[in-house]
DNA sequence: TATACTGTTATATAATTATATAACACTATA
DNA sequence: TATAGTGTTATATAATTATATAACAGTATA
């Protein structure tokens, strides 16, 4: 779920734990109302520094997909809807892709260029 | 096609360079053999200093998609093989999703996040 | 040959991103 | 109350990314 930031991917470590927090709680891997582990084990799951991880959570927080309580915790907020049918979308699509041997990184180029230009 | 680069995306202006030459070489929008606008007109399509331009060209030419001639300009490859099936697939998913009225940032994190779990 | 295009290389500066490190404040609990 | 866990704030430094700017070198053509 959570993992290791990919320090050559060029795109910035705090962008990425951003990306990886929102969509676990889109994908619904992170219940809404739970608690995220705390900043200092972020930190040993991202592999960054502390301050990375604030900087990401808080952005998190700022675009409202967590809240923060003073000496206890990050908490996932309770208003956030997932998308059911659009998850099984792209499910079927990863899935196709896959067995068609193309790499993730391409993948991710076409469907952006289609995405943007269509 | 060629469009200016999202400097609030977070993503290194160069790097998206690269993707968007790479993903349209992959595309067939941009043609094989075919000749690429002069460094100069790039800078002012993407809107960035001649050096980021620069920067993402090099890049392409040690990935192998392109190549240069000193005082004639940047060409793309000709042995550089775009994947028909692929793009099919690509093109249904994000019709479908479109139609769901997801936004394009969200449909990213979910495929990122679905294609790396399972 | 002169000119106007190409790509190439270089330097200096600024902004952004990431790190290391420390200290402070709040909360729960032994 | 003491302690160990939370979040929060701050400073200094380094690395990466982007800009502005200039100069040099190869190519095609009038």
């Amino acid at each position: 779920m959570l993992r290791k930031v990919d320090k050559h991917s060029g795109v910035p470590a705090y962008l990425q734990i951003v990306n990886m927090i929102k969509s676990e709680i889109l994908l619904g891997n992170l219940q809404k109302g739970s608690q995220l582990p705390s900043i200092r084990d972020l930190q040993v799951i991202f592999d960054v520094n502390i301050n990375t991880v604030i900087k990401a959570l808080e952005k998190l927080k700022n675009e409202g997909y967590i809240e923060s309580e003073q000496g206890i915790g990050y908490f996932i907020k309770k208003d956030i809807d997932v998308e059911e049918g659009v998850i099984k979308i792209i499910r079927e699509c990863v899935t196709k892709l896959k067995n068609s041997r193309i790499d993730y990184y391409t993948s991710m180029l076409i469907f952006e260029e289609v995405w943007k230009n269509e």
